[in-house]
RNA sequence: GGGCCGGUAGCUCAGUUGGUUAGAGCACACCCUUGAUAAGGGUGGGGUCGAAAGUUCGAGUCUUUCUCGGCCCA
């Protein structure tokens, strides 16, 4: 018969969490009391702080990079908003581009519809429809991760005011004269007379006329190379007139064989890769040989060669490149390069200042840039592309190759690389590189390492090619006037194409008078509208004009743009380029980017090997929170692990926060106040109080050093660390009998109290970035207000909570 | 094939400019508790720091090669 009153503790908070069915409760509350404005007007006039959001593609379900993607981001922008910042998150979607075009092309195959009866304005409605409906999907999956944003006015690429505005970028890039017409090999059906995507190739066996010709060396460092001829093989022999440059390897080894068959190629001296001398002597039939020299490719650098018609007026230069491409798997490990018939050739040449012309038309015939061949249809022309290199001596051997080549899915035609006339921004004509260059030297880089990675690419890119020959995107808005073949420029032309645009979208650029675009000051008559569409990345690198710089909640440059590593090639890539193009300057202030999902052993998620988790499932399985910590835990500067068993120990350390929580409900009875920090008089507290006081001085100024580095793994570790060495196993285990047995008046249980507060509100704000859900469960208990632990900010404390003597003391006891 | 990045206990991560027996939490084992109880506490085991060679009095830390993995390019 005990009179004893015992205070034991009383939550109602539950110890199991039930994550998947609860979480949702929060979501709807957040939309009850419209959380995202309201955070917004609770910051307003202050420092801003603004993510923008990188936009994902509308199309499909969300994968588990879309999710860590999203959710660190939402980690930063909370963060940052209980820091006391407005900060503003504003969800984009990139809609305009081929996945979208395929799909809707395969609902046609289905459905046997034919594309070309379609009118393009009704194509490009559907392109648009199906778009709009992943960014519906989309939305739900992103909010159930937990990710606050400003849902309801999200911006996407294909809006009207965003395809006016590309249309305005694009003028300054005319204007300026940094974007220019060249040409560029894409594949070509010669049948269908149309440019064919990577999709729409079938790779077929091909029966292909095969020669190893010789190209006379005119100059060399290497006096061996005198009067030698370099042998080069292709399967594409009426490449040869559009030939301008050679390529080899510095890497591989070669000879200088001297022919001494008796024959009309006795005495002459050859260039071949080593590790192809037997096949070339055999294929070449070439019986007697003599080895003059071997030497190492780099050797051949500066080398110039004429071409084999050389008598026949192609009377130019033919340099020998290095290039990495050129292995010895086949050929002569010398390769002939045209580059308007080949992208390795094309970017090879490129890099060296050799533009592409347009050698054959869209018919198949080379055009008169081709002197003795203009008029000949290319897959006429082989035989006397040998004939001529046999009359020259230029023809060791030939013969055939059956090979796989691409052909037409529709027609199934052999198709050619063929350049044709291209859009291209320029690196150098108006110093773009350099100004890239110098705006990556004012970024800050998280992790550090992106810096140079960002570097090297913009260092080293070719031109930048801005035209698709597609219909799902934005028209490149020129004219080229027919007697003079110059472009268009006119700002009041681009001025009134924007505009047109931002009433009714660009699809009537396909379906309407040209004059519409054109006003009065030109005739429609006198000019070729381009059909063209800029390519995608354009669009993206271009969110900046018309997300940052058009919306007063935002402000340009962003404070950060937040992406995976690839982003690197990608959006990070050209939204800089763009933004350095049209206003000298990056549209960010800092990039973080994040390694890739893989597996629990490191290996990349791919059907194939049923390593794949989806985000669904782990919502379904664990909920969203679990999710979070798994991200916050995660060394984002590198690959991301991911499977059950780290899912199931994430789990773990998540019951002991939990739990850790249920200590302090439980002790308080779900009772909570504010405790005054400043004025709370340390000297009437025991020394255990103020040394966990001090603990939580010090946890903060880690907390804060981690944040401000978004150092999350650290962070988050920190206050796990706490949860369970501090508190759990230390100060609660400790006080546990105190507060139990205790009078309720006595001074060390109510210190003990006012401790167990300041814990509950200090915990709920340091965590409430990353635990979402569960910090608002905690907060809607024991908050009378209909308020969202995320209009909170993060706490002060004060100096006199430090106290190293108290620390000092207790390491000495341990 | 090329460029860049990475490989520290079962897992997530620390490890300052090279300097004693390489740390933490979780997991695991054993014990205690049964008034935080599908919880809590204590103790403990566990790593040739991806491999090999080299520089050095001394290497997880520096160099080279190899290997495995990731991103990008070809």
């Amino acid at each position: 018969m005990s009179k004893f009153e015992i205070n034991l503790p009383k939550t109602a908070f539950p110890m199991k969490a039930n994550l998947p069915i609860r979480e949702p409760e929060f979501l709807k509350f957040w939309e009850k009391i419209n959380l995202y404005q309201e955070l917004r007007n609770s910051r307003k006039g202050k420092e801003k702080f603004v993510l923008h959001d990188g936009p994902p593609y509308a199309n499909g379900n969300i994968h588990m990079g879309t999710a860590l993607n999203k959710i660190l981001k939402d980690i930063i922008v909370k963060f940052h908003q209980m820091d006391g910042k407005d900060s503003v998150y504003v969800p984009g979607w990139d809609c305009h581009g081929l996945p979208i075009e395929w799909k809707i092309e395969e609902q046609y195959k289905k459905n046997k519809k034919n594309k070309n009866e379609v009118p393009i304005v009704e194509f490009r409605k559907e392109c648009r429809a199906f778009a709009e409906k992943w960014i519906e999907v989309h939305k739900d999956q992103f909010k159930r991760l937990g990710v606050v944003g400003d849902w309801e006015n999200y911006y996407s690429t294909m809006s009207y005011d965003a395809e006016a505005q590309i249309v305005r970028e694009l003028g300054k890039f005319l204007k300026e004269g940094s974007l220019y017409r060249g040409y560029k090999p894409v594949l070509w059906s010669t049948v269908e007379k149309t440019a064919l995507a990577d999709a729409e190739v079938e790779y077929q066996d091909h029966k292909s006329d095969t020669i190893y010709a010789l190209f006379e060396v005119l100059t060399s460092k290497l006096k061996e190379l005198d009067n030698s001829e370099i042998v080069i093989w292709t399967t594409t022999p009426w490449t040869i007139p559009a030939n301008k440059a050679l390529a080899y390897n510095e890497n591989l080894d070669y000879l200088v064989v001297k022919i001494t068959d008796e024959n009309h190629f006795k005495n002459k001296k050859i260039v071949i890769a080593e590790a192809l001398l037997e096949s070339v002597i055999e294929n070449c039939s070439i019986k007697n040989y003599k080895t003059l020299k071997k030497f190492k490719g780099k050797e051949l650098k500066g080398t110039i060669c004429k071409h084999p018609f050389f008598e026949l007026g192609y009377d130019y230069n033919i340099p020998l490149l290095d290039a990495g491409f050129v292995t010895t798997e086949q050929g002569t490990g010398i390769v002939h390069c045209a580059p308007s018939h080949g992208p390795d050739d094309f970017n090879l040449c490129l890099k060296n200042g050799i533009k592409a012309v347009e050698t054959v038309d869209g018919d198949g015939k080379y055009t008169k840039n081709v002197i003795l061949f203009e008029g000949t249809h290319i897959f006429k022309a082989n035989p006397i592309v040998i004939e001529k290199l046999k009359n020259q001596k230029k023809l060791l051997a030939n013969g055939e190759l059956v090979h796989s080549y691409p052909h037409s899915w529709r027609s199934k035609a052999p198709l050619v690389h063929r350049a044709t006339p291209q859009w291209f921004i320029s690196m150098e004509s108006h110093k773009l590189r350099s100004k890239a260059l110098k705006a990556i030297n004012d970024t800050i880089f998280y992790p550090r390492k992106g810096k140079e990675r960002l570097k090297s690419m913009i260092e080293t890119r070719p031109d930048w090619c801005v035209s698709r020959q597609r219909v799902w995107g934005v028209p490149l808005p020129i004219f080229v006037n027919k007697k003079d073949n110059k472009i268009l420029v006119d700002d009041d032309v681009f001025e009134n194409i924007a505009k047109i645009y931002e009433k009714e979208g660009s699809d009537c650029w396909f379906s309407d008078d040209p004059q519409k675009f054109l006003g009065s000051k030109y005739k429609a008559s006198d000019y070729h509208k381009l059909s063209d569409i800029v390519e995608v990345w354009f669009d993206s690198g271009s969110t900046h004009s018309f997300v940052l710089e058009k919306r007063d909640d935002l402000k340009w440059p962003a404070s950060m743009y937040l992406e995976g590593s690839d982003q690197h090639r990608g959006w990070f890539h050209s939204s800089l380029l763009q933004s350095c193009g049209t206003r000298g300057k990056a549209p960010f202030e800092s990039i973080l980017s994040h390694g890739f999902v893989v597996d629990g052993k490191g290996l990349k998620m791919s059907k194939s090997l049923g390593n794949v988790i989806a985000p669904e499932d782990i919502l379904k399985k664990y909920g969203a929170d679990i999710l979070r910590i798994w991200v916050a835990s995660s060394n984002y500067a590198e690959d991301l692990r991911i499977d059950y068993s780290i899912l199931d120990q994430h789990s773990d350390s998540y019951r002991k926060i939990r739990n850790t929580f249920r200590y302090l409900l439980g002790n308080l009875n779900d009772k909570f106040d504010d405790i005054d920090l400043e004025s709370l008089d340390l000297a009437i507290l025991p020394e255990l109080e103020r040394f966990i006081l001090n603990r939580v001085y010090s946890l903060n100024e880690k907390f804060i050093k981690y944040f401000k580095n978004y150092d999350f793994h650290n962070l988050y570790k920190e206050l796990l660390n706490f949860c369970t060495v501090d508190l759990s196993a230390f100060y609660f285990d400790i006080r546990k009998d105190t507060l139990y047995c205790d009078s309720l008046n006595s001074n060390k249980r109510k210190s003990c109290i006012i401790i167990l507060k300041i814990l509950l509100d200090s915990l709920l704000k340091w965590f409430a970035p990353i635990l979402s859900f569960t910090t608002e469960e905690i907060y809607q208990l024991i908050s009378k207000q209909n308020k969202s632990i995320h209009m909170e900010k993060f706490m002060n404390y004060p100096i006199k909570f430090k106290n190293e003597d108290l620390e000092k003391k207790m390491d000495r006891v341990n």
